[in-house]
DNA sequence: AACGATTCGGAAATCGATTTCAATCTATTT
DNA sequence: AAATAGATTGAAATCGATTTCCGAATCGTT
């Protein structure tokens, strides 16, 4: 059977509140009690039951974080960053993947709130701002990646869709286009709400009218944007610019491209967003825009442990980290690029 | 604060045991206490408390996953296997990114075996058989994915290295390719290991004479593959193909050539392993072998929770899972090509 | 109606750590 | 040497559920 700490105190000679004292505050115990203990600490190899110790402390030393899809560059690196800044404090992450499934996320957050996980983080466009406040008004700690939501107990860390939306459009003007479709993710995501907005902007600010039937929405997957953008060429849409919600979808217009024989970018300029892994590799490599994910992932981490341990946030509640315009192949006509290089 | 089985008990009547009753075994409540009890615990919002039921049932129904690497596509889709079965047998899945690094593995090891997790699922070229083992004679349940562990109290699920190893060197040498470069991963590692060992038995089966220099090791990272590459060319070493241990160093491969204006595949045939995302979509298309990591990661989950909930194992402890040589543009000639078309 | 056999439900022990409170020991001051 | 303050240590309560053990209630049978 395990060791418990009766063993080690009995062994020792000591009770086993010692025993707890040196493991943990370590205040008011003599040296020499101290070595004596964790001599023997050492010689069972004692390691503390998480389960009793969670119990008594109240902490599980745990944070759940919850996204659409493990299997996705994004989130991937998001949790790479959430799980090193967690690990050097000495925290676990209990990883939950609702394959875009809302009722699963609901279940997940749930089933995480019962004291398995100290907080949580959402990475999440399915959940609307009042059921995250509601969240954050049981008095359970949250953390949001990815979108704001206005709620002074919820830190949130992001990137801003408007203004780097803005930026890819206005890329694309520079590049001489004016008919730019625009693929949305799932409608009543924030993301696809704000990169509309930012869209809207930029023709606003270049003079260029706006075509509803340039508006397609897909779901942030590459199947969405190439069914997306099938329908765009069937009502037979006039575009020379695509830029899509995010990369996957963009992946999805270079198929329905492939199949159709558009050559991009002399046909077609195609922008993304995420620089996932494959938008370096594909062919054009594509235009996208960076995030900083791993940072994203360390910052929130941040946030919320400051929170856990000191109650109140030492620091701002939001941050809004840059994001980068990865101008590549897809998005260059054929006199840029000679320009270019 | 959170409500507790006594409030519960309190505003339903009846005792602690009682309510515990209805929402454990179910054994011995009229159905009118039952209901009772539940039309409370609704009412309520009850959820009990994980780290006190943990304790007392001395389980967590967590179980620990270990990886390399997240951001990979074959660690993400085993887990994402791993989370699917989990989750449908309401089990939580803690996920350990160690980097590559096998001093925080062994911690990670040590930290979710304090019970937090019941059980772990390591996916690791870095632990020797031995240190495994060991594990296993603390009493602790583990499971391997991507490698066969002697061992009757750990269940394994993989594929068979040197079958397919010897399916790519055939494949390989149908093609025409009798100068045939291996880029090793981790020289220590059972994968890389077995690989070579299919190289070689292949090899042999044609009549192919060896030669050492065309081995090279990496460490199945891109950058690894990259210079292995390097190293080749630079010794001058003569060969027509490479087969490479995995998808990432091969994508290494690419960009040695790339730089080197080397063209795949007509001067150079390459294949990888893993079947990686990105190998769909890098040009040319990537020859590699598929595993199915979805099912690796679900059938070590059943395995595990037979094992912790009845004890005995009730199957097979070993599964290997057939793997599939997907020939795609990177190993195919020109001829072949046409062929095919 | 009386009896035994079940079923149901409560009191209390338990899981293994932490922490409070009080007791003891040490050290310093007079 | 005595008194007192402060540092160490231990006994026991505690965290919140589950489970054992036992008494009470219910049921069926004669």
């Amino acid at each position: 059977m395990d060791i418990k700490i009766v063993d080690v105190a009995a062994k020792a000679g000591v009770s086993p509140a010692t025993v707890s004292r040196v493991l943990n505050n370590n205040s008011n115990v003599t040296a020499r009690t101290k070595e004596k203990v964790m001599k023997v600490i050492d010689e069972l190899g004692y390691q503390p039951n998480a389960a009793a110790k969670n119990l008594r402390s109240q902490r599980s030393m745990i944070i759940g974080v919850i996204v659409p899809e493990i299997n996705n560059s994004y989130y991937a690196e998001v949790i790479k960053g959430i799980e090193n800044k967690a690990y050097a404090q000495k925290y676990k992450v209990i990883i939950c993947d609702t394959g875009n499934n809302k009722e699963k996320e609901l279940d997940f957050i749930s089933l995480l709130m019962n004291k398995t996980a100290d907080s949580m983080i959402l990475v999440t466009p399915h959940l609307s701002d009042e059921e995250l406040c509601h969240i954050a008004d049981m008095n359970y700690l949250i953390g949001i990646v990815g979108r704001r939501v206005d709620h002074d107990k919820i830190p949130c860390v992001y990137t801003d869709n408007v203004k780097f939306s803005k930026e890819v459009v206005s890329h694309l003007v520079e590049q001489g286009h004016r008919k730019i479709a625009f693929l949305s993710g799932y409608a009543d995501a924030v993301d696809s709400y704000e990169r509309l907005e930012g869209y809207l902007k930029a023709l606003r600010e270049h003079h260029i009218p706006f075509h509803p039937e340039l508006i397609e929405n897909g779901d942030f997957s590459e199947k969405g944007g190439y069914e997306a953008m099938k329908r765009l060429i069937e009502k037979q849409a006039d575009f020379t610019a695509v830029y899509a919600a995010n990369d996957e979808m963009a992946l999805g217009v270079y198929k329905a491209c492939a199949e159709l024989g558009i050559r991009i970018p002399e046909q077609l300029a195609v922008v993304g967003v995420d620089n996932n892994r494959i938008s370096r590799y594909i062919q054009p490599k594509l235009s996208t825009v960076n995030q900083p994910k791993i940072k994203m992932g360390r910052a929130i981490v941040e946030k919320l442990i400051n929170q856990l341990e000191h109650d109140e946030p030492a620091q701002e509640r939001v941050l809004v980290l840059d994001s980068e315009l990865m101008i590549r192949e897809s998005s260059l006509t054929r006199a840029a690029k000679i320009a270019e290089s």
